[in-house]
DNA sequence: TATAATTTTTAGATTTGCCTAAATTTAATT
DNA sequence: AATTAAATTTAGGCAAATCTAAAAATTATA
């Protein structure tokens, strides 16, 4: 498989997971920052390998191949995140660009051989969760913090955009995975907040609200 | 620069390593399994990049320039080398292919915390020298095994031979790097070795002999 | 030193992945 | 329901890296 197979496997399953519905090529298309065109010629060559099913002007799925095999891209680039993280003492903010690279290495044995010397994490540097060698996903239920009440407290335990820019913003408020929140105020006007974490208390946005997954 | 221009500049690297004058298009063009029209079409490329020294049917050198970054890509594969053996326990003979991918990772950052982590290793698991950060190399004077006369003990430092099948032949003789090696008897008819490892005595051809360094 | 053999380069194709522009299909709106 | 708008696909092209076959240059040999 190509690395370029593997990005549009991998978009299509990031995609599903948060749709759930058939995927559009002008979807996959922007997620990518290609063109639509490009897409197309894709999609047909992968539905060639039976790793999709597509009909033609009606949208994408993965098929269980497609499936699986997204799954193991995941949990490539996943658990080289963990390493570059744990092992490597990258922050959480730099670690993607670089498993973007690493998640197209080819070796079975190797990603197993990593998994073992991380100690089988079950989740990445941002709370999502890693795949296990048969394409297992234990899922944690999780809400957002837009979601939670007054007087809720929680525990974050990830994050929704996983772009640089969120999570050193997150590290300046010392938000970190682990961190307790409370919710102090809801301010019905904005939809913003007056939360407390640790012993700080701070105001956040909306948007920001809506891309930390508290428990 | 792409995987296939740094598989080329890696390759002129080693073969000037060994030759020293300039590469040929077909030397080139065999080490890496492919066609001389192809080299040739590369060639002009790297030169264009100021990679390599390049004129019509005379041959190829690399630039300043070239021999860096060939430097780097061959730091990278070696400091890979020693993570696959050291932390996931690969065996010596199975990390070739797999640094083989590693080796085009991009992302200096990573190299250098990779360097640490590692505990800045000068050489890989082969015995082969890995240039720091800055391309420089200290290199071990070292001796073929089928230099060595009777009676001469030393130290196995390196292979020169790095296929897995001759690798995973030492490790059945339990010749390993940092094994003592101490030569019993020359026989002048075939140039075959008795030597002793350790405590074991056995029997090498000159061709075995000729692979292993000593120092 | 001619001629033969070898090496190297050029010319022209192929494949992959991408693009633009035009055509087609589907969806939305009047 | 007809027309407009949007999404999608097709058609044709381009660049990278490879190949085969033919041409050119170099080297070896008679």
């Amino acid at each position: 498989m190509t690395f370029s197979e593997e990005n549009y496997l991998k978009t299509i399953y990031h995609l599903t997971w948060v749709s759930d519905a058939d995927i559009s090529t002008n979807a996959i298309a922007e997620k990518m920052e290609t063109k639509a065109s490009s897409v197309t010629d894709m999609l047909k060559k992968l539905s060639e390998k039976d790793l999709v099913n597509y009909i033609k002007y009606q949208g994408v799925s993965l098929t269980d191949k497609g499936k699986l095999a997204a799954k193991m891209i995941v949990r490539k680039h996943r658990l080289w995140e963990c390493f570059l993280v744990e092992k490597l003492e990258f922050s959480w903010d730099e670690v993607h660009d670089i498993a973007e690279q690493l998640e197209h290495i080819k070796s079975e044995k190797l990603i197993n051989k990593l998994d073992d010397f991380l100690g089988n994490p079950t989740e990445d540097p941002h709370g999502d969760p890693i795949p296990d060698a048969n394409g297992r996903i234990i899922k944690v239920e999780k809400q957002l913090l837009s979601e939670f009440e007054k007087n809720q407290i929680g525990i974050c335990v990830g994050v929704k955009d996983t772009s640089s820019d969120f999570l050193k913003y997150l590290d300046k408020q010392e938000i970190a995975l682990g961190s307790q929140i409370e919710i102090i105020e809801k301010e019905s006007f904005d939809s913003s907040f007056r939360i407390r974490v640790g012993t700080k208390e701070l105001t956040v946005s909306n948007k920001i609200a809506s891309n930390i997954y508290i428990k």
